[in-house]
DNA sequence: GCCAACGTTGGC
DNA sequence: GCCAACGTTGGC
């Protein structure tokens, strides 16, 4: 039994929010269009079936961490690397020989209250979060510490 | 809309 | 394998 693991994976939300997780089929997403090697390899190598993701808005007014989902599945090929009409379509990629992965992501819960990027900066320990050190990457690992902090601050209306 | 940070590409 | 040029992310 491994210890659970916790990330957090951001999304525009005009292009995915987290409502339109809460709304889809199953309430479930295939997340693709990951084009980065160290998020597929987090994705790929290291996410397991019930790690708790928090759902951030990034590209968003304000950026904010706004609710909670997990991993649904193991990684598999993101189909939209062979397709040639997706954004997401990879010329370099094969089916033989994928280079681009993904998982499945289940809604759990919406918070109360969004969690400001601002307040998580402005935290002694949450400022520290790997989010704020690799500003660019999608996919970044998050501690249980910092997972529990985040609930808490969800419970609290900011200021 | 600007631009800093930084990942990727490709010539050599 | 280096590194300059380029493209993308994402906060502001």
């Amino acid at each position: 039994m491994s210890v659970k693991q916790y990330w957090l994976m951001k999304s525009e939300p005009d292009v995915f929010s987290i409502d339109h997780l809460q709304s889809a089929k199953d309430q479930k997403t295939m997340w693709e269009g990951v084009r980065n090697y160290t998020a597929r390899n987090y994705m790929r190598d290291t996410m397991k079936v019930g790690d708790g993701v928090l759902f951030y808005h990034s590209n968003a007014n304000p950026p904010c961490i706004v609710g909670t989902a997990e991993i649904a599945s193991e990684s598999y090929p993101d189909p939209t690397q062979f397709n040639p009409d997706s954004d997401y379509f990879d010329a370099k990629s094969s089916e033989d020989n994928p280079r681009w992965f993904l998982v499945d992501v289940k809604f759990k819960q919406k918070f109360n209250h969004i969690v400001n990027r601002e307040v998580l900066q402005h935290h002694p320990i949450l400022k520290d979060m790997v989010i704020f050190k690799l500003n660019r990457l999608s996919i970044t690992p998050v501690t249980e510490q910092e997972w529990l902090l985040v609930h808490e601050l969800s419970l609290t209306k900011p200021l």
